[in-house]
DNA sequence: GTCTATAATCCGATAGAC
DNA sequence: GTCTATCGGATTATAGAC
Protein backbone atom coordinates (compact mmCIF):
# COMPACT_ATOMS: atom_id res chain seq x y z
CA UNK A 1 0.00 0.00 0.00
CA UNK A 2 1.34 3.63 -1.38
CA UNK A 3 0.08 6.93 -0.98
CA UNK A 4 0.01 8.62 -4.67
CA UNK A 5 2.60 10.96 -3.15
CA UNK A 6 4.74 7.87 -2.26
CA UNK A 7 4.43 6.72 -5.98
CA UNK A 8 4.99 9.68 -7.36
CA UNK A 9 8.03 10.37 -4.98
CA UNK A 10 9.25 7.15 -6.09
CA UNK A 11 8.83 7.78 -9.60
CA UNK A 12 10.58 10.93 -9.24
CA UNK A 13 13.88 9.23 -7.89
CA UNK A 14 13.41 6.68 -10.95
CA UNK A 15 12.99 8.98 -13.63
CA UNK A 16 16.29 11.19 -12.16
CA UNK A 17 18.60 7.99 -11.96
CA UNK A 18 18.06 6.65 -15.46
CA UNK A 19 17.99 10.34 -17.18
CA UNK A 20 19.80 12.28 -14.80
CA UNK A 21 18.60 16.27 -14.47
CA UNK A 22 18.05 16.99 -18.23
CA UNK A 23 15.77 14.17 -18.58
CA UNK A 24 13.52 15.39 -15.89
CA UNK A 25 10.03 16.42 -16.35
CA UNK A 26 6.73 16.64 -14.14
CA UNK A 27 5.30 15.54 -17.56
CA UNK A 28 7.24 12.38 -17.63
CA UNK A 29 6.78 11.30 -13.71
CA UNK A 30 3.29 11.38 -14.45
CA UNK A 31 3.15 9.46 -17.06
CA UNK A 32 5.11 7.16 -15.00
CA UNK A 33 3.13 7.13 -12.23
CA UNK A 34 -0.20 6.64 -14.56
CA UNK A 35 -2.09 10.29 -13.74
CA UNK A 36 -2.18 13.81 -15.54
CA UNK A 37 0.79 16.14 -15.36
CA UNK A 38 -1.44 18.58 -13.56
CA UNK A 39 -2.56 15.94 -10.63
CA UNK A 40 0.79 16.21 -9.19
CA UNK A 41 0.74 19.80 -8.38
CA UNK A 42 -1.47 18.51 -5.48
CA UNK A 43 0.82 16.82 -3.30
CA UNK A 44 4.32 18.86 -4.32
CA UNK A 45 3.76 22.61 -5.32
CA UNK A 46 6.35 22.90 -7.82
CA UNK A 47 9.44 21.15 -9.76
CA UNK A 48 11.74 22.10 -7.19
CA UNK A 49 10.08 20.21 -4.15
CA UNK A 50 9.87 17.62 -5.95
CA UNK A 51 13.72 17.47 -6.79
CA UNK A 52 14.02 18.22 -3.27
CA UNK A 53 12.76 14.98 -2.57
CA UNK A 54 15.62 13.26 -4.39
CA UNK A 55 18.16 15.15 -2.58
CA UNK A 56 16.80 14.08 0.79
CA UNK A 57 16.83 10.45 -0.61
CA UNK A 58 20.25 11.06 -1.68
CA UNK A 59 21.31 11.97 1.95
CA UNK A 60 19.44 9.05 3.44
CA UNK A 61 22.09 6.41 1.32
CA UNK A 62 24.85 8.64 2.13
CA UNK A 63 23.83 7.83 5.85
CA UNK A 64 23.46 3.88 5.34
CA UNK A 65 26.70 4.11 3.63
CA UNK A 66 28.18 6.15 6.35
CA UNK A 67 26.58 4.90 8.98
CA UNK A 68 28.64 1.13 8.78
CA UNK A 69 31.85 2.89 9.29
CA UNK A 70 30.57 3.04 13.48
CA UNK A 71 30.73 -1.07 13.80
CA UNK A 72 34.23 -0.55 13.29
CA UNK A 73 36.74 -1.23 16.84
CA UNK A 74 39.47 1.73 16.68
CA UNK A 75 38.65 5.40 15.71
CA UNK A 76 41.10 4.92 13.29
CA UNK A 77 39.77 2.30 11.80
CA UNK A 78 36.51 4.24 11.90
CA UNK A 79 37.47 7.16 10.00
CA UNK A 80 39.40 5.09 7.39
CA UNK A 81 35.79 3.43 6.93
CA UNK A 82 33.76 6.80 6.69
CA UNK A 83 36.61 8.29 3.92
CA UNK A 84 35.48 4.78 2.09
CA UNK A 85 32.19 5.68 2.52
CA UNK A 86 32.22 8.54 0.75
CA UNK A 87 33.73 6.98 -1.83
CA UNK A 88 32.26 4.11 -2.20
CA UNK A 89 28.54 6.16 -1.87
CA UNK A 90 29.67 8.62 -4.58
CA UNK A 91 30.87 5.55 -7.56
CA UNK A 92 28.19 3.32 -6.60
CA UNK A 93 25.40 6.31 -6.49
CA UNK A 94 26.84 8.50 -8.89
CA UNK A 95 23.52 10.67 -10.02
CA UNK A 96 22.78 11.04 -5.78
CA UNK A 97 26.19 12.48 -5.22
CA UNK A 98 26.05 14.76 -8.51
CA UNK A 99 23.01 15.88 -7.21
CA UNK A 100 23.60 16.67 -3.58
CA UNK A 101 27.35 17.85 -4.01
CA UNK A 102 27.91 18.68 -7.67
CA UNK A 103 25.35 20.78 -9.39
CA UNK A 104 25.46 23.98 -8.68
CA UNK A 105 22.27 26.19 -9.36
CA UNK A 106 21.00 24.19 -12.09
CA UNK A 107 17.75 23.11 -10.88
CA UNK A 108 17.54 24.14 -7.58
CA UNK A 109 19.12 27.62 -5.85
CA UNK A 110 18.22 27.57 -2.37
CA UNK A 111 19.29 24.22 -0.68
CA UNK A 112 17.07 22.74 1.50
CA UNK A 113 17.74 22.90 5.56
CA UNK A 114 17.66 19.27 5.28
CA UNK A 115 21.36 19.70 3.43
CA UNK A 116 22.68 22.20 5.56
CA UNK A 117 21.77 19.80 8.90
CA UNK A 118 23.17 16.41 7.38
CA UNK A 119 26.06 18.30 6.73
CA UNK A 120 26.66 18.87 10.13
CA UNK A 121 25.72 16.29 11.15
CA UNK A 122 28.07 13.46 9.50
CA UNK A 123 30.87 16.17 9.91
CA UNK A 124 30.37 16.31 13.77
CA UNK A 125 30.49 12.46 13.66
CA UNK A 126 34.32 12.86 11.74
CA UNK A 127 35.19 15.22 14.37
CA UNK A 128 34.66 12.94 17.08
CA UNK A 129 36.67 10.06 15.28
CA UNK A 130 39.23 12.32 14.17
CA UNK A 131 39.34 13.74 17.95
CA UNK A 132 40.07 10.31 19.85
CA UNK A 133 42.39 9.47 17.12
CA UNK A 134 44.76 12.28 18.94
CA UNK A 135 43.91 11.58 22.10
CA UNK A 136 44.68 8.17 21.82
CA UNK A 137 48.46 9.49 20.02
CA UNK A 138 47.36 7.84 16.45
CA UNK A 139 46.97 11.68 14.75
CA UNK A 140 49.05 14.77 15.92
CA UNK A 141 47.47 16.55 18.54
CA UNK A 142 45.33 19.48 16.38
CA UNK A 143 42.77 20.77 16.00
CA UNK A 144 40.30 18.49 14.75
CA UNK A 145 37.57 20.53 12.69
CA UNK A 146 40.38 22.02 10.50
CA UNK A 147 41.85 18.39 10.29
CA UNK A 148 37.87 17.20 8.74
CA UNK A 149 37.77 19.89 6.90
CA UNK A 150 41.31 19.12 5.59
CA UNK A 151 40.33 15.38 5.17
CA UNK A 152 37.10 16.39 3.66
CA UNK A 153 38.49 18.19 0.87
CA UNK A 154 40.43 16.02 -0.19
CA UNK A 155 38.45 13.04 -0.59
CA UNK A 156 35.99 15.51 -1.62
CA UNK A 157 38.22 16.59 -4.55
CA UNK A 158 38.78 13.00 -5.25
CA UNK A 159 35.90 11.91 -6.36
CA UNK A 160 34.95 14.77 -7.56
CA UNK A 161 37.32 15.10 -10.33
CA UNK A 162 36.82 11.24 -10.89
CA UNK A 163 33.05 12.34 -11.70
CA UNK A 164 33.95 14.74 -13.64
CA UNK A 165 36.34 12.29 -16.01
CA UNK A 166 39.80 13.67 -14.79
CA UNK A 167 41.21 10.42 -13.99
CA UNK A 168 40.22 8.40 -16.89
CA UNK A 169 37.08 5.59 -16.15
CA UNK A 170 38.50 3.05 -14.36
CA UNK A 171 37.27 2.57 -11.13
CA UNK A 172 40.12 0.28 -10.23
CA UNK A 173 42.70 2.97 -11.05
CA UNK A 174 40.44 5.68 -9.38
CA UNK A 175 40.76 3.50 -5.91
CA UNK A 176 44.10 2.93 -6.06
CA UNK A 177 44.25 7.05 -6.53
CA UNK A 178 41.99 7.41 -4.25
CA UNK A 179 43.79 5.57 -0.98
CA UNK A 180 47.62 6.63 -2.03
CA UNK A 181 46.06 10.11 -2.03
CA UNK A 182 44.23 10.03 1.52
CA UNK A 183 47.38 7.67 3.03
CA UNK A 184 49.63 10.30 2.25
CA UNK A 185 47.60 12.86 3.85
CA UNK A 186 46.98 10.46 7.08
CA UNK A 187 50.56 9.94 6.91
CA UNK A 188 51.43 13.38 7.50
CA UNK A 189 48.77 14.10 9.95
CA UNK A 190 50.19 11.46 12.07
CA UNK A 191 52.75 11.45 14.94
CA UNK A 192 55.85 11.78 13.48
CA UNK A 193 57.63 8.84 13.34
CA UNK A 194 55.48 6.58 15.45
CA UNK A 195 53.19 4.26 14.18
CA UNK A 196 54.24 4.54 10.76
CA UNK A 197 51.16 2.41 9.49
CA UNK A 198 47.85 1.23 10.94
CA UNK A 199 45.40 -0.74 9.42
CA UNK A 200 45.93 -2.25 6.36
CA UNK A 201 49.72 -2.06 5.23
CA UNK A 202 49.27 -2.02 1.51
CA UNK A 203 47.13 0.92 -0.57
CA UNK A 204 44.28 -1.43 -1.11
CA UNK A 205 40.53 -0.33 0.41
CA UNK A 206 39.07 -1.87 3.17
CA UNK A 207 36.03 -3.95 2.81
CA UNK A 208 33.17 -2.35 0.36
CA UNK A 209 30.02 -1.60 2.54
CA UNK A 210 28.19 -1.10 -0.48
CA UNK A 211 29.18 -3.93 -3.39
CA UNK A 212 29.35 -6.85 -0.06
CA UNK B 1 36.86 44.10 -36.91
CA UNK B 2 35.17 41.25 -36.28
CA UNK B 3 33.66 38.31 -38.40
CA UNK B 4 30.35 36.68 -37.11
CA UNK B 5 31.29 34.26 -35.75
CA UNK B 6 33.57 36.01 -33.30
CA UNK B 7 30.44 38.07 -32.44
CA UNK B 8 28.93 35.51 -31.89
CA UNK B 9 31.06 33.20 -29.65
CA UNK B 10 31.98 36.57 -27.66
CA UNK B 11 27.82 37.12 -27.31
CA UNK B 12 27.66 33.37 -26.24
CA UNK B 13 29.74 34.34 -23.01
CA UNK B 14 28.44 37.69 -22.25
CA UNK B 15 25.06 35.77 -21.73
CA UNK B 16 26.59 33.04 -19.91
CA UNK B 17 28.63 34.81 -17.58
CA UNK B 18 25.30 36.83 -16.92
CA UNK B 19 22.96 34.08 -16.80
CA UNK B 20 24.69 30.89 -16.30
CA UNK B 21 23.37 27.72 -17.70
CA UNK B 22 19.80 28.14 -17.33
CA UNK B 23 19.27 31.47 -19.14
CA UNK B 24 21.47 30.71 -21.86
CA UNK B 25 19.92 29.96 -25.42
CA UNK B 26 20.39 30.49 -28.93
CA UNK B 27 17.77 32.85 -29.63
CA UNK B 28 19.09 35.48 -26.81
CA UNK B 29 22.59 34.55 -28.52
CA UNK B 30 20.95 35.71 -31.73
CA UNK B 31 19.23 38.11 -30.39
CA UNK B 32 22.32 39.91 -28.63
CA UNK B 33 24.12 39.91 -32.25
CA UNK B 34 21.59 41.43 -33.93
CA UNK B 35 20.78 38.23 -36.54
CA UNK B 36 17.94 35.80 -36.48
CA UNK B 37 18.65 32.19 -34.43
CA UNK B 38 19.51 30.28 -37.08
CA UNK B 39 21.86 32.38 -38.65
CA UNK B 40 23.89 30.71 -35.67
CA UNK B 41 23.64 27.37 -36.89
CA UNK B 42 25.92 28.83 -39.94
CA UNK B 43 28.84 29.02 -37.93
CA UNK B 44 27.93 26.26 -35.21
CA UNK B 45 26.54 23.03 -35.46
CA UNK B 46 24.16 22.97 -32.25
CA UNK B 47 24.46 24.32 -29.11
CA UNK B 48 27.34 22.34 -27.54
CA UNK B 49 29.41 23.25 -29.96
CA UNK B 50 29.29 26.94 -28.81
CA UNK B 51 29.22 25.94 -25.19
CA UNK B 52 32.38 24.47 -25.85
CA UNK B 53 33.53 27.52 -26.61
CA UNK B 54 32.84 29.18 -23.45
CA UNK B 55 34.47 26.07 -21.36
CA UNK B 56 37.96 26.94 -23.72
CA UNK B 57 37.93 30.37 -23.22
CA UNK B 58 37.74 29.98 -19.27
CA UNK B 59 40.40 27.14 -19.30
CA UNK B 60 42.33 30.23 -21.86
CA UNK B 61 41.40 32.72 -18.15
CA UNK B 62 42.64 30.01 -15.73
CA UNK B 63 45.99 29.66 -17.74
CA UNK B 64 46.08 33.60 -17.14
CA UNK B 65 45.69 33.00 -13.15
CA UNK B 66 48.44 30.25 -12.94
CA UNK B 67 50.72 31.64 -15.22
CA UNK B 68 51.65 34.31 -13.07
CA UNK B 69 52.96 31.31 -10.69
CA UNK B 70 56.00 31.05 -12.89
CA UNK B 71 57.45 34.34 -12.15
CA UNK B 72 58.15 33.46 -8.38
CA UNK B 73 61.76 32.98 -7.77
CA UNK B 74 61.61 29.26 -5.85
CA UNK B 75 60.08 26.02 -6.85
CA UNK B 76 58.06 26.12 -3.26
CA UNK B 77 57.30 29.76 -4.13
CA UNK B 78 55.77 28.84 -7.65
CA UNK B 79 53.79 25.66 -5.68
CA UNK B 80 52.16 27.90 -3.46
CA UNK B 81 51.33 30.39 -6.03
CA UNK B 82 50.23 27.93 -8.17
CA UNK B 83 47.74 26.62 -5.46
CA UNK B 84 47.04 30.52 -5.27
CA UNK B 85 45.64 30.91 -8.59
CA UNK B 86 43.75 27.76 -8.43
CA UNK B 87 41.63 29.69 -5.51
CA UNK B 88 41.43 32.84 -7.03
CA UNK B 89 40.47 31.36 -10.53
CA UNK B 90 37.50 29.88 -8.50
CA UNK B 91 36.34 32.30 -6.69
CA UNK B 92 37.06 35.53 -9.04
CA UNK B 93 35.33 33.63 -12.11
CA UNK B 94 33.01 31.08 -10.68
CA UNK B 95 31.29 30.85 -13.57
CA UNK B 96 33.68 29.72 -15.60
CA UNK B 97 35.64 27.13 -12.89
CA UNK B 98 31.69 25.90 -12.49
CA UNK B 99 31.41 24.95 -16.18
CA UNK B 100 34.86 23.84 -16.45
CA UNK B 101 35.01 22.06 -13.27
CA UNK B 102 31.64 21.21 -11.47
CA UNK B 103 28.34 20.98 -14.09
CA UNK B 104 28.59 17.31 -14.67
CA UNK B 105 26.31 15.67 -18.17
CA UNK B 106 24.24 18.50 -17.83
CA UNK B 107 25.23 20.55 -20.77
CA UNK B 108 27.75 18.76 -22.50
CA UNK B 109 28.33 14.93 -22.77
CA UNK B 110 31.46 14.38 -24.28
CA UNK B 111 34.59 16.92 -22.95
CA UNK B 112 36.53 18.39 -25.38
CA UNK B 113 40.11 17.65 -26.13
CA UNK B 114 41.58 20.62 -25.55
CA UNK B 115 40.19 19.67 -22.00
CA UNK B 116 42.84 16.87 -21.57
CA UNK B 117 45.32 18.77 -23.21
CA UNK B 118 45.36 21.70 -20.86
CA UNK B 119 45.05 19.34 -17.82
CA UNK B 120 47.46 17.56 -18.93
CA UNK B 121 49.66 20.73 -19.76
CA UNK B 122 48.80 22.35 -16.18
CA UNK B 123 49.61 19.46 -14.58
CA UNK B 124 52.84 18.70 -15.70
CA UNK B 125 53.65 21.94 -15.07
CA UNK B 126 52.94 21.51 -11.56
CA UNK B 127 54.43 18.39 -11.34
CA UNK B 128 57.57 19.98 -12.10
CA UNK B 129 57.28 22.34 -9.48
CA UNK B 130 56.81 19.70 -6.92
CA UNK B 131 59.44 17.32 -8.29
CA UNK B 132 62.64 20.51 -7.71
CA UNK B 133 60.93 21.25 -4.37
CA UNK B 134 61.60 17.36 -3.41
CA UNK B 135 65.44 17.76 -5.35
CA UNK B 136 66.08 20.43 -3.07
CA UNK B 137 64.90 18.77 0.33
CA UNK B 138 61.54 21.23 0.58
CA UNK B 139 59.10 18.50 0.05
CA UNK B 140 60.17 14.58 1.35
CA UNK B 141 61.23 12.84 -1.62
CA UNK B 142 58.12 11.14 -3.13
CA UNK B 143 56.40 10.21 -6.10
CA UNK B 144 55.58 13.73 -7.47
CA UNK B 145 53.25 12.99 -9.25
CA UNK B 146 50.87 11.37 -7.07
CA UNK B 147 51.61 14.17 -4.89
CA UNK B 148 50.00 16.61 -7.36
CA UNK B 149 47.56 14.89 -7.17
CA UNK B 150 46.93 14.61 -3.83
CA UNK B 151 46.63 18.70 -3.52
CA UNK B 152 44.93 18.81 -6.64
CA UNK B 153 42.48 16.90 -5.25
CA UNK B 154 42.82 19.33 -1.96
CA UNK B 155 42.55 22.06 -3.66
CA UNK B 156 39.54 20.95 -6.05
CA UNK B 157 37.72 19.85 -3.07
CA UNK B 158 38.10 22.76 -0.82
CA UNK B 159 36.90 24.95 -4.25
CA UNK B 160 34.11 22.47 -5.00
CA UNK B 161 32.79 22.78 -1.74
CA UNK B 162 32.43 26.67 -1.80
CA UNK B 163 30.83 26.84 -4.82
CA UNK B 164 28.26 24.31 -3.62
CA UNK B 165 28.01 26.88 -0.82
CA UNK B 166 29.39 23.91 2.02
CA UNK B 167 31.96 27.02 3.52
CA UNK B 168 29.32 30.06 3.79
CA UNK B 169 29.43 32.78 1.74
CA UNK B 170 32.21 35.33 3.34
CA UNK B 171 35.27 34.72 0.86
CA UNK B 172 37.58 36.11 3.34
CA UNK B 173 36.56 33.50 5.71
CA UNK B 174 37.11 30.34 3.11
CA UNK B 175 40.48 32.39 1.96
CA UNK B 176 41.41 31.50 5.77
CA UNK B 177 40.05 27.64 5.36
CA UNK B 178 41.82 26.97 2.11
CA UNK B 179 45.66 27.86 3.19
CA UNK B 180 45.04 26.30 6.43
CA UNK B 181 43.75 23.16 5.08
CA UNK B 182 46.47 23.76 2.34
CA UNK B 183 49.52 24.49 4.38
CA UNK B 184 48.43 21.42 6.68
CA UNK B 185 48.95 19.09 3.80
CA UNK B 186 52.31 20.76 3.20
CA UNK B 187 53.45 20.52 6.45
CA UNK B 188 52.56 16.84 5.93
CA UNK B 189 54.66 16.54 2.88
CA UNK B 190 57.84 18.63 4.07
CA UNK B 191 61.24 16.85 5.46
CA UNK B 192 60.32 15.98 9.01
CA UNK B 193 61.40 18.72 11.35
CA UNK B 194 63.40 20.52 8.60
CA UNK B 195 62.21 23.76 7.56
CA UNK B 196 58.80 24.23 9.65
CA UNK B 197 58.13 27.44 7.40
CA UNK B 198 59.45 28.37 4.18
CA UNK B 199 57.72 31.44 2.53
CA UNK B 200 55.21 33.28 4.66
CA UNK B 201 54.81 32.44 8.36
CA UNK B 202 50.68 33.66 8.74
CA UNK B 203 48.17 31.95 7.12
CA UNK B 204 47.23 34.82 4.99
CA UNK B 205 47.62 34.20 1.60
CA UNK B 206 49.97 35.39 -0.83
CA UNK B 207 49.90 38.39 -3.40
CA UNK B 208 46.28 37.47 -5.55
CA UNK B 209 46.91 37.89 -9.59
CA UNK B 210 44.17 38.47 -10.12
CA UNK B 211 42.53 41.02 -7.53
CA UNK B 212 46.22 43.02 -7.81
C1' DG C 1 25.81 33.16 -46.40
C1' DT C 2 22.11 35.22 -44.30
C1' DC C 3 17.54 35.95 -43.84
C1' DT C 4 12.23 35.05 -42.65
C1' DA C 5 9.12 31.84 -41.48
C1' DT C 6 7.85 27.93 -39.44
C1' DA C 7 7.94 23.13 -38.11
C1' DA C 8 7.85 19.73 -34.46
C1' DT C 9 8.57 19.11 -29.72
C1' DC C 10 9.11 19.75 -25.30
C1' DC C 11 8.50 22.29 -20.92
C1' DG C 12 6.13 24.20 -16.23
C1' DA C 13 2.15 25.68 -14.61
C1' DT C 14 -2.87 27.09 -14.45
C1' DA C 15 -8.18 27.25 -15.21
C1' DG C 16 -12.12 25.24 -14.68
C1' DA C 17 -15.26 21.16 -15.32
C1' DC C 18 -16.42 16.98 -12.96
C1' DG D 1 -8.48 15.13 -6.28
C1' DT D 2 -8.26 14.15 -10.87
C1' DC D 3 -9.29 15.28 -15.27
C1' DT D 4 -9.08 17.85 -20.14
C1' DA D 5 -7.64 21.72 -22.31
C1' DT D 6 -4.66 25.22 -22.74
C1' DC D 7 -1.49 29.15 -21.87
C1' DG D 8 2.90 30.96 -22.59
C1' DG D 9 7.21 29.75 -23.12
C1' DA D 10 11.30 27.25 -24.38
C1' DT D 11 14.17 24.34 -27.48
C1' DT D 12 16.69 22.41 -31.96
C1' DA D 13 16.37 22.40 -36.52
C1' DT D 14 14.82 22.88 -41.49
C1' DA D 15 12.72 24.99 -45.92
C1' DG D 16 13.12 28.14 -49.10
C1' DA D 17 13.56 33.14 -50.52
C1' DC D 18 17.16 36.53 -51.29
Amino acid sequence: MSTLRERISDAAKELYLREGLEGFSMRRVAEMVGVSAPAIYRHYQNKDELLNEIIIEGLKILDDYLRLALSAKTPYERLLQLLEGYLNFAVEQPKYFDFAFITPSSGIDRFPAELAKHDWTTFTSAVGQIYQCMEQGVLKKDDPIETAITLWAEVHGLVSLYRVQRFGQSLDTFRQIYWRAVRRILQGLREDGALTEVGQADGSSPTSPGSG
